[in-house]
DNA sequence: TAAAAAATTTAGACTAATCTAAAAAAATAA
DNA sequence: TTATTTTTTTAGATTAGTCTAAATTTTTTA
């Protein structure tokens, strides 16, 4: 099938063009921890694969075949997250770099029988939505907590940094997903936001206001 | 750490010198189905690594690391085959391509928590010993079906060979790990056996007697 | 719109792991 | 104990993936 490179490859272009629908050599690499001449050499190995499309300088997209292998990748991912967390009592900072390298046992069989061990779960850890067998999910309209008005609320429903220190910060705080929050007042000067959290009251800065996801 | 292809070489050497305590390069070679010429390469690698001993034309033995590394990997094979049997329901002639791959996720934790959470069984799905976390595990001593005598009995608790088809053959003719079966009849003629199992009688030719392993 | 800066690609080299063919060493047989 | 066969190693290539440095293209700025 394809190598477990060309696979990464395809999950970072993946997750670049899910905004602007188009990623960029330097985008990849930096991405990657590799070299944009890398990047340059790889684009053409799954151009001539038909698993995304390339002109030179102008970036690339996923074609459908690409996007098919990307999204079976990004199941495992979160699926393995899911059940080092769910079964083997990991915490959700623990498990990102465990997965990326249990993402790449190829069997879908496995990945599937793996759902149905943990009764086809919906969202990883983190929040994110988990296709199912036929790499289907429903991308669910989240707003980070920097773009929502004093006294509405919501529940924590992601993040958009998956970084060890971001999460334990959010635990520490008690800012989990399903949590139920109100934002209570926005700081004018800073941008920082206070919430509501249980009985509780929390400050946050901008910048976690900007990575917290809330459904509401 | 080690590559794939140190670990696969390791563990094929530490299976072949079992039984003579040493391994040729073409025994090697056969074994993880590549030549000889490219076991050399990678022997003097693993000796740079001090993992093996090897002197030219004398065939190698794994040091005490490079032992330490095949038993953690073989742990982690039997792990995983144990999981995707009794969690993923797998059936036994199923799951050893898969613990190929499996095996090579690098955490140590995650395998340990993985143990804990099977319960630390002692065994895998074909009966081999599973190491515990320190490396640790009994040997237990198993004696194939064709080197018993007329009327003793015994339970079934390994096998020689893990092929598919041998696996399937075992299953057809309900001769599973756990069956207690007794010798009743060896027929002189072609070295074949008749053996007890449950109400019924099964026949069996030498070489099914000889990979399949009783405890008396 | 021409010059400067940034992004991208090409050229050439390196490592890990593999291969085939040839040479060398060890084991076996005459 | 010499000749033959088998085993193992060496020599030289190849492929995937990566790198640095240089060249080229695109974008930005003045
Ligand atoms: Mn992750
Ligand atoms: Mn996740
Ligand atoms: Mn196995
Ligand atoms: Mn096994």
């Amino acid at each position: 099938m394809n190598t477990l490179a060309e696979e990464n490859y395809l999950k970072s272009i993946y997750h670049l063009s899910v905004n602007d629908g188009n990623a960029s050599t330097n985008q990849i690499a930096s991405s990657l921890n590799t070299k944009a001449s890398s990047v340059t050499d790889m684009l053409k190995k799954l151009a001539d694969k038909a698993l995304i499309n390339y002109t030179p300088y102008q970036g690339v997209s996923l074609t459908p075949s690409g996007e098919k292998i990307a999204i079976s990748i990004i199941r495992k991912h979160r699926l393995w997250e899911y059940f080092l967390v769910e079964k083997l009592n990991f915490k959700w900072d623990q498990v990102h770099d465990l997965a990326e390298e249990m993402e790449h046992i190829s069997s879908e069989e496995l990945i599937d029988r793996l759902d149905k061990f943990m009764g086809y779960p919906k969202h990883d850890p983190h929040g994110d939505p988990i296709p199912d067998c036929n790499g289907r999910f429903n991308t669910h309209e989240l707003k980070p907590v920097s773009a929502v008005t004093v006294n509405q609320s919501g529940i924590i429903s992601g993040v958009r940094d998956h970084s060890s220190s971001f999460l334990q910060y959010l635990d520490k705080k008690q800012l989990t997903i399903g949590c139920k929050i109100m934002i209570t007042d926005i700081i004018e000067y800073d941008h920082s936001v206070v919430v509501q959290t249980g009985n509780k009251e929390v400050h946050i800065s901008r910048e976690v206001a900007n990575n917290l996801l809330i459904a509401l």
